[in-house]
DNA sequence: CGCGAAAAATGACACTGTGTCATTTTTCGT
DNA sequence: ACGAAAAATGACACAGTGTCATTTTTCGCG
């Protein structure tokens, strides 16, 4: 979390160094980043950052914060939208991101150097494991009559493995370089299979 | 890939060097891994260090690549002793994998700090998507008529979905310092969902 | 206004680690 | 036993980090 010094920069300061490092965390890893380009893009010092920030982690995980928070609102509107079909909602979230051509290097980057602690955040896009209660709100808006599952314990396993599916996927689009068309093709592929279940019936 | 140099030292020493990697590597993440750290535990310079590897990513990875082989031999044994039962084989891999407690820190490292490219190295003990002829020695040993899959292409996605749930109960078995016991349970909870369909028949 | 204290900005500095290379030491074939 | 090839060495130049004493700016208030 930045500290409160850089919320009272001004906000087009503030921009200006955001806009900064993600321009370096699109070219680099977070391990490969260096602050030295970050505070000579936004024009600051180097002491200045360590004023706003504790370190580059730090700032990298702000950005990816704003973007999994954008991207979780963008899922809850989406699964009211199909009535709670998970499946339904899911496949439009994936079409949607895979769409997307915002911030692409930047998530080119985050995704080929993904750590447990970066997967985390985003699989709390969907499941939101940290609080009870975030976990019920989504929760109720799932339709399970839909689902093969029975209680809550099931439901959260059933979207722990739709994550791990849909970030595979993810990464696969930008390590592969599959086509747009390709990649959906692949996840909806697998969706049925997830569907209709692995086993011979 | 060691350089042929490495491979000119005494067993002896080649020994040595990777004992002290596997101490480093169970302590630090590859980033934050040290080769001073590294030379001065194996007792070489720092210089001889650059005539074995290009660098600490070309040991770390020779490192990662003598566990994962072994790994895959395994889990082959493991399909054949099972008649070709997929999921037996999986679930028998996935136990005897957390109750290995050879390199428990190095795989905890591995897997708290993976990203693509590593995770890569272990999507390849089941599927080893390089080069079409593995693929089919491995497809061979599964009996497809447990399976619901119609084709090759079905067969591949559904590996690369059990390998995305594999490796990500792995790393939280890890992440959450679940115990063996639990992280098996959750395992095979998922396996079951797997089987049975995700969505409602 | 203007002044003093608090907040913010600065860049030099001490450290840590990397990869290289000229030099020294060891190995090995004849 | 000797000379060339291979291997080992550590000092060095470079790059990046986080800190801190010092300077500059901001802001409340008489």
């Amino acid at each position: 979390m930045p500290k409160l010094t850089f919320y009272n920069l001004s906000k087009e300061k503030q921009l200006h160094l955001i806009e900064a490092a993600k321009e370096e965390f699109s070219n680099a890893s977070l391990s490969d980043a260096s602050i030295a380009n970050i505070v000579k893009a936004a024009g600051i010092s180097r002491g200045s950052f360590y004023q706003y920030f504790e370190g580059k982690e730090d700032l990298y995980f702000h950005l990816l914060n704003s973007y999994t928070a954008e991207r979780k609102e963008f899922f809850r509107k989406t699964l009211q939208k199909t009535d709670g079909d998970l499946f339904q909602a899911i496949r439009n979230f994936y079409i949607s991101t895979v769409n997307e051509e915002e911030l692409l290097d930047f998530k080119r980057n985050v995704l080929l150097n993904m750590t447990e602690q970066v997967e985390t955040k985003f699989i709390k896009i969907v499941s939101e494991e940290e609080s009870e209660e975030a976990f019920k709100t989504i929760s109720k808006l799932i339709d399970v009559t839909k689902l093969n599952v029975s209680g809550n314990k099931e439901l959260y396993h059933l979207l722990k493995i739709l994550m791990s599916v849909t970030i595979r996927n993810w990464i696969e689009h930008f390590a592969k370089n599959l086509t747009i068309k390709e990649s959906i093709a692949n996840y909806e592929l697998e969706l049925r299979l997830l569907k209709k279940g692995l086993s011979h019936p």
